[in-house]
DNA sequence: GTCTATATTTGGATAGAC
DNA sequence: GTCTATCCAAATATAGAC
């Protein structure tokens, strides 16, 4: 039924079996705690055949990131193109929900993605940049598009970005599913980030400090 | 000098000497990749040595976790303290930079605390919940003093504080010494969080959605 | 392509001398 | 309190049969 359910395969879809199984076990128990054993296992056969397909398990890590960026920038590129016509505000809303479903739905690869990033030495790390990268660029373009066009006031454009994917990307952290539904969570995180917390009518910023 | 350097240890320093060194190679190295051995190298010691003082791995990292929440958490109230007449929405500030400053300047514990936390064992996550509870708690209250007073809108104080921990939090990873200062830091993400990103000059959300 | 069997390395932990 | 020496378990990786 699912990918990473034994059966049958043809031998081309074992690699990406096998990263499907290793995605899942890095979402479950980080990446210190996951052994080539548990992938194995969870592929359904022995350490040393995942040697005919990767090199190492720096390899299957590094590729589990990749197609996790890739997955999320596709997720968040087609619920864009399918409402070309909102505003920018409205496209940064809809880029938002987006990433929060590739990362808490769609499939395992961002969860482990986030998960296990911060915990990578640093010379695996750096194999993904150029695919993370091109995602982020696409960001930035979002809201270079939404600033241009008179939708948002002077902010640090970086700043913002790297505060949203903040809040976006620890939310694995917190999330229970029950308690807030996901487009609840993406709402309310564009409210907050677009309009404020606070009472005051005006954007100034207050004197004080 | 610093404490992580080799000296002359009277014994009742012996273990918060490892604590630090723990800290230290925890931050550089993640939880994975930081071995016994690399701390007790750290340390001027053999890992021989440092179960005199601890009786497992599990038991440095929980007191690593849970010296890091005490530590943020001091940090954050004595800031607090030191100027109590402040407005709810001023407080609010002073604690974003009082953590802010905890993560990247005060010491290894939190910094290290933010990165290996996601990858640990359920079971150590447990037996620091209690402290970071506290911690939360305050913020918690933080808020809701806010709200109280009418500074604050009408918006999910829960998710309102996840995001800014989200926000606080991912900061390590992306932050290089010499872009921005920390206070700049600070100052821009409650800008953000409490006034917004949009030009709009009113709270009331768009009816697009 | 996958297996069994095993090599190699590393890391957490213990025993006992000093 | 720290050391040397060592044990044990686990994990990555390899060799070679099928």
């Amino acid at each position: 039924m699912s990918t990473t359910q034994r059966r049958i395969l043809d031998g081309q879809d074992s690699r990406r079996h096998i990263l499907d199984c290793a995605a899942q076990i890095f979402r479950e128990k980080g990446y210190a705690a996951a052994s080539l054993r548990d992938i194995a296992n969870a592929a359904g056969m022995r350490t040393a055949s995942m040697y005919y397909h990767f090199d190492s398990k720096d390899e299957i890590v590094a590729e589990v990131l990749n197609i996790a960026v890739r997955t999320v920038f596709a997720e968040v590129r087609e619920s864009l193109d399918s409402v070309r016509a909102a505003s920018p505000l409205d496209r940064i809303r809809i880029a938002v929900e987006a990433h929060l479903r590739a990362i808490f739905e769609t499939d395992d690869y961002n969860a482990a993605s986030i998960r296990i990033f911060a915990q990578l030495p640093d010379h695996i790390a750096a194999i993904t940049v150029y695919e993370r990268e091109a995602y982020v660029n696409f960001w930035r373009m979002l809201f270079t598009e939404a600033k241009e066009s008179g939708y948002l006031r002077e902010v640090d454009l970086t700043l913002l970005r790297l505060f949203l994917f903040g809040a976006m990307n620890w939310a694995p952290q917190w999330y229970k599913s029950g308690e807030y539904t996901l487009s609840d969570i993406a709402e309310r995180m564009c409210d907050i980030f677009l309009f404020g917390a606070a009472k005051q009518k005006n954007n100034k910023k207050p004197a004080t400090k």
